[in-house]
DNA sequence: CGAGCGTTTGAACAGCGTCAAAACAAGTGG
DNA sequence: CCACTTGTTTTGACGCTGTTCAAACGCTCG
């Protein structure tokens, strides 16, 4: 999704829900933007698309999801209320990203933040900070996907947003084939594993999409 | 290794190689630091190890390294010469690095390089730039480790080489292990597919340790 | 020449993927 | 309020890819 290709709020999503507010991208940054609204599995940008924008969470989820040739998706992580996401060096995106479900979206013109790093050495710490969170994350993950089966995965996963959500009990926004291109498995697998751990009382699952940790030890691994 | 425990040229290795040399960390930016030599396997820092250094490989090749409580074993990446590794933001490091085979490497204090970032911006931008290489380097890995097949991920690890060295011919510093923990595989796994890419013309095994590659399309996926 | 390590190869096995169908939930229109 | 549709989740049966275990091979270096 261009910025160009804006619609009024009258016709269909997405649509500019406020122009002109005051965003908060890292701590004692806050810099204009607007924010957006997007239905559920809307693109808000594509791979290869110009980097003009760095985005935030409002409200609902999204996904970045990079593809091979034939179709084959990997999540490359989930951005929750309050997360940054599309913050990239290169003049274009690597990934694309898209509503999970119904969500708000505020973007910042790059150049804004860009020019705020420069100016101010703190600035530029707080956004390294940033950059470095999001790589040792991503190291963790690779640790994942590289050396952990099924249910360390999806146990790994489940702890990973009981932590964020600072809760045992979790609302899943995605379904379980995002949670499977995450975890590099497939969807079958995922769903067998959900409902194993609930068999031996790891979990509870009231819905399907609502999880309740019941046995923290069992599902870690380090 | 501390840097607390150097001994002398005379006793074992590791020995301090040169002192108070400038190393070229970016471009453009030399600090004073000095060299140190290291055996095959030997260690160069471990995991939970404070980050006083920033290291860079001059010659030889090094491996950082993660492991899980069982003892499953992931490298994160292989530095070549001219690679800086181990600069990280926290105060320990989260891998350990080795020497692969006989090799030499400098290290230069973390808080010279922070310091050099803090006074001037193009410095600071530099190292962002290096971080997020690696940052990109780390995905690319990501979408390898969760969704390409075997095939896949030695033919990628073989065109990084290449790609790396610039040439057809690429000689492995790293044993079959290596490969195979770097690409989440197991080492008889690597060996067959090597096998199957030379019976299939693919590649050429003049010894283990080298290859040649004969098509590159065919060790390609996107 | 023999010891030790890395590599290759084989055979059996298992974990996860694939394919298929059924169960379930939520929304739509009669 | 209920039949119908659509999409998600669950479950089952089966097969394949990659692992495990084991043995043989080939270097290199004392």
């Amino acid at each position: 999704m261009r910025p160009q290709e804006f619609t009024t709020p009258a016709a269909s999503v997405p649509v500019v829900v406020a122009a002109g507010r005051e965003i908060e991208i890292a701590q004692d940054l806050n810099l204009p933007g607007f924010i957006m609204g997007f239905a559920p599995n809307e693109e808000i940008f594509g791979e290869e698309e110009p980097t003009d924008f760095v985005y935030k969470v409002i409200s609902g989820a999204v996904r970045t999801t990079r593809f091979l040739s034939d179709g084959r998706r990997q999540i490359d992580g989930f951005h929750l209320s309050g997360d940054v996401f599309g913050l990239e060096r290169g003049e274009a995106h690597r990934f694309s990203a898209e509503a999970i479900g119904e969500c708000e979206v505020a973007l910042v013109r790059r150049k804004a933040v860009e020019r705020a790093a420069e100016s101010d050495v703190a600035v530029a710490r707080r956004l390294w900070s940033l950059a470095a969170d999001n790589l040792e994350q991503l190291q963790d993950h690779m640790l994942l996907l590289s050396r952990k089966n099924a249910a360390e995965r999806v146990g790994a996963f489940l702890l990973e947003l009981s932590a964020r959500a600072n809760c045992r009990m979790v609302d899943l926004p995605m379904s379980r084939g995002d949670i499977a291109d995450y975890l590099g498995l497939t969807l079958e697998t995922v769903s067998r594993t959900f409902s194993q751990f609930a068999r031996e009382g790891l979990i509870e699952l009231p819905t399907p999409r609502r999880v309740v940790i019941r046995n923290v030890a069992a599902l870690t691994v380090n």
